[in-house]
DNA sequence: AAAATATTGATAATGATTATCAATAGCGGA
DNA sequence: TCCGCTATTGATAATCATTATCAATATTTT
């Protein structure tokens, strides 16, 4: 996913890519492999536009969700976490680590044998969310 | 799960099973089949208790959840929802309606196999949590 | 350039949860 | 039984992430 890329989906659904929401869309391209609050989001770009304010961040990470170029997640139950999807949208899973609160992403899909089970039985399932907790390698030494 | 056997587990706690205690538990124990807010929570309490607080509330939730008696889940994202949690201690998920919002628990396990492969990576997976966002079987017609 | 519209940023409002703290309840010992 | 100690409670204030509001600014359209 780059910004090209995002720029047309931007524009398809009748937004304009402002240099605000370019700075927040440079954040979580550049971050791929985090998860990040708003307020990180918000930190990160100021370095770039320093008077851009939390409500158009928090603004810019809604609209982005809505039309699935972020996931919105929450991890430890208290605020929110930003990523970008993954360009391929395959649903994807994470562990988070209980000791060093570490979040790693899990590829795997043996969930499709679930839901098939699950729509034997009637119901349409269109997203899912699974998420491990427990010790990531380096802390279960 | 009955009152016996958790008034033996909060005792063994250091915990009384106070008036306030018992009515929140009977609440829980008539609730089986529902996923209730602090709040919901609180309403059907103070039918048998009109006095009860919603810190007391909240505070014997806490204190039921940490000694593993209650399952403390967040779905829709805005606030969390208790349930009793399962006798045999199986982990269970969780289809949420995306129409008439009604949560239905999943007691199958196909997730052995993705913990055997991650545990085999060198983590060590404490619990999990699964759901699944769909229609449920009356409302995928 | 003026008018209409979209976007922004400061700040107030919201709402669930947590913290505080004085009042009360219930127990153990004299 | 009465006293004193600790646990518990309930009212309420505080917290904090998120959302709503709204005037100011930027952008597009006419």
């Amino acid at each position: 996913m780059n910004l090209d890329n995002v720029k047309v989906r931007l524009s398809n659904a009748g937004y304009k890519l402002t240099p605000q929401r370019k700075a927040i869309l440079e954040v979580l391209i550049n971050n791929q492999d985090k998860h990040l609050t708003a307020e990180e989001v918000l930190n990160e770009a100021r370095r770039e536009m320093p008077n851009i304010g939390i409500a158009t961040v928090y603004r810019t990470l809604d609209n982005l969700v809505s039309m699935d170029i972020l996931d919105k997640n929450m991890f430890e139950g208290e605020r929110y976490r930003y990523e970008l999807s993954d360009a391929d949208n395959q649903p994807h899973h994470h562990i988070i680590c209980l000791k060093c609160n570490c979040i790693i992403e899990v590829e795997e899909d043996l969930l499709h044998n679930m839901e098939a089970q699950l729509e034997a039985k009637g119901f349409k399932i269109i997203d899912r969310e699974l998420k491990f907790f427990g010790y990531c390698p380096k802390c279960n030494k």
